[in-house]
DNA sequence: TTTAATTTGTGAGATATGTCACATCTTTCT
DNA sequence: AGAAAGATGTGACATATCTCACAAATTAAA
């Protein structure tokens, strides 16, 4: 039988080669799992020994503020999720719930920490990854609380249309509420301004399809807050 | 000649008995600094290729938003900092500036490296430490946006009471409008506020000195926004 | 010590966004 | 198909906070 991790992404993405009984000991602990577009996949609160490697799809991190539910960032395959919780306090620090269908990969943490204290490149790896997220967050708190709501809208599309979609036309994979608790604005708000965009011929929209028609302004906005 | 790196918190810090060998690279990559309160230790946008560890003293960490400079945390000595720019581009991705006198160790890069490789607890403590971080920037910038200032301000207050002064009087060692700057508003706002904490007989205050008198109320206030 | 620069204290007015309220569409579920 | 739940438009109003302005007090520099 042959070991599906061979083909996945898990090891790819990691620029890594894994030695075969590396691979074997990941084949022989780890579930793939299928989720809907809104179903949970990591629960604040929950105890959890697995690392989740985000296979196929796309997914929002959350957090529950003070007074709403806040989206700390949208990531989507391939990458890993739940490295925070896993080597601290094996609780779930956040949630994430998929936005457009998804495979989700289980692994044991004792496996994966195996794997990371014998592969120095996979190590290195995640290492990078989890100080990338950090600037990420650092940057984008500053943002999202100086800008005013038309610029952090702004990246928000840009962010699909450059990071998420990588083109021009997407389908919002998010309500406009949830754009709202990404953003730190009410979802009128939102409603309102994205109004103001189609107006000015920045984009067009269908129900949830977008198209960005003046990528140019939309970075100027984005720029000057 | 006695290494010094042997009393060094380095070594404390992270809970970890480095071998002989190891302190002594440690000890021969490695320049100690003194710094005054308000010089910069390490400027956004420089190339460098040192681990900074914070022996002692107290920092602010910030990097420069779209309209203002935005303090993304306060840090007390014993704690290294500048890791993710380190494993990242080598260009400081932010800026650190002593807030009291401080002393700091920069450990050069490649014997950081070299330590974190050959040392597994080390390694861990690290990997814990860059996990830590991030969830404590997802958790701020949810409070931050979503609380009023009054809760963000005694978020601040409590802040330096319970975590890096430990004490229910300290010294402000930032600015008003720096702390404006850590918990996004206008200097103003934050003097009002401060006063009103003072009316209210939360605090009382002479010069910088602060004194917290009723910290029950005050937890409510950061707790309700 | 004197001067300059930086902080702090306070007022009045402007404004971006939140909040509430409802109507209209869509999607989902039975 | 029909009902229920959720998402989207849009208005009117309240309000927390920013901005500008200027004086007093503190700290640093010369």
């Amino acid at each position: 039988m042959r070991n599906e991790c061979i083909d996945c992404d898990c090891v790819l993405k990691s620029s890594v080669e894994l030695k075969d009984c590396q691979m074997e000991m990941l084949g022989g602990h780890h579930a793939v799992v299928k989720f809907r577009k809104g179903d949970p996949v990591i629960k604040q609160g929950v105890f959890s020994t697995n690392v989740i490697f985000l296979r196929k799809g796309m997914a929002k991190v959350h957090i529950t503020g003070p007074s709403r539910e806040q989206i700390v960032r949208l990531v989507k395959a391939p990458t890993y999720l739940g490295l925070p919780t896993t080597f601290g306090d094996k609780i779930n620090q956040y949630s994430v719930t998929a936005v457009l269908d998804s495979e989700v990969c289980f692994i044991d943490l004792g496996v994966f920490k195996k794997l990371l204290s014998e592969n120095r490149e996979f190590n290195s790896y995640i290492l990078l990854e989890l100080c990338k997220s950090e600037l990420e967050a650092y940057r984008r708190c500053a943002s999202r609380t100086q800008k005013q709501m038309r610029g952090n809208l702004a990246d928000v599309l840009l962010e699909f249309s450059e990071h998420l979609f990588e083109s021009d036309q997407f389908t919002l994979p998010l309500s406009q509420s949830d754009i709202g608790n990404w953003v730190d604005a009410g979802r009128e708000s939102i409603n309102r301004a994205l109004s103001e965009f189609i107006q000015d011929d920045i984009i067009e929209m269908t129900g949830r399809k977008v198209k960005i028609t003046n990528k140019k302004l939309l970075k100027t906005i984005s720029q000057n807050g």
